[in-house]
DNA sequence: CAGTAAATCCCATAAAATCCCATAGCATTA
DNA sequence: TAATGCTATGGGATTTTATGGGATTTACTG
């Protein structure tokens, strides 16, 4: 699988439709399933997107940690139970469902952000505050972090 | 993959579009995707780039980190949702975004610098200014610098 | 079942990105 | 010197992309 980068800031039509970037999209394009697993974020106020075959290998991840692992037990719950499959109409567009909008303050603008092997949905806004935190952070912790 | 090294001051076109030097396209010629990957320098006022293949190295180290480790979220954060690949066209052209532009004030003159493993755009001009500073500081400040 | 809301299919369009071809300059070679 | 090949650059033509909206189908509700 290619990987998600980059950030696309697209609008929800009147109908509640929003375009998945065509690059994300040709990320998933050798997949089985025409579409994106979404579900609210534990530690943001944002959705994270996935594909189908990188949630079967979480779910194969959590098979292989003990089955009286409380910590990890509701984590897969909380995961699967909200995992929402969402296929591609023909143009590229889905409908998020309302709730994980509200999660995420989504209202008629939405920012696709690339994470590597998967992405977010944010409100455009409340990205980059978060953005500029994430920065900050990194300046104060690591004055002179370098890539690669 | 080989390295990038030298200097190229190359136009930006009316369209937007500028000639990655050839030198570098054939440092690139192993590679999977047939372009670079750019992103703004948390640093300078200039762009960086990577290759593809640098970035999904980059991608494997943070699925091996835990979910919940802050630096590592930030860093990703930072990188990943700021690197936009792009791809050469049959001349070996890309289109830089124009945010990537404004970050590092370039309008009709870009030079791309070599780096080795990686390499930078500039603005010609603030380019050799940081050049010179860069010299100024090293006479001065005479670092140890060891091969091996 | 009927009526209503929601989702999906289908087509249209403007802007942007990409493809394709052309050319000028330079360096190397026969 | 003429021929050749490669590089950077220019611009017209085509395709892709995001978005809008009507029409049809599906799902839900009382």
């Amino acid at each position: 699988m290619s990987l998600f980068l980059s950030s696309y800031e697209n609008r929800l039509d009147t109908k509640g439709r929003i375009s998945v970037p065509a690059s994300f999209r040709a990320s998933l394009s050798s997949e089985q399933f025409a579409g994106v697993v979404l579900y609210r974020s534990f530690t943001n106020n944002c959705i994270e997107g996935l594909t189908m075959s990188r949630m079967e290998t979480l779910a194969a991840a959590t098979d292989k940690m003990g089955v009286f692992d409380g910590t990890l037990d509701d984590l897969s719950a909380m995961l699967f139970a909200d995992a929402r499959p969402l296929s591609f109409d023909v143009t590229g567009r889905i409908m998020i469902p309302a709730d994980l909008l509200a999660h995420a303050g989504i209202t008629d603008r939405a920012i696709f952000v690339g994470r590597g092997n998967s992405f977010q949905i944010w409100n455009p806004d409340a990205f980059h505050r978060a953005q500029d935190a994430a920065l900050s952070r990194l300046r104060t912790a690591r004055p002179d972090f370098k890539i690669g």
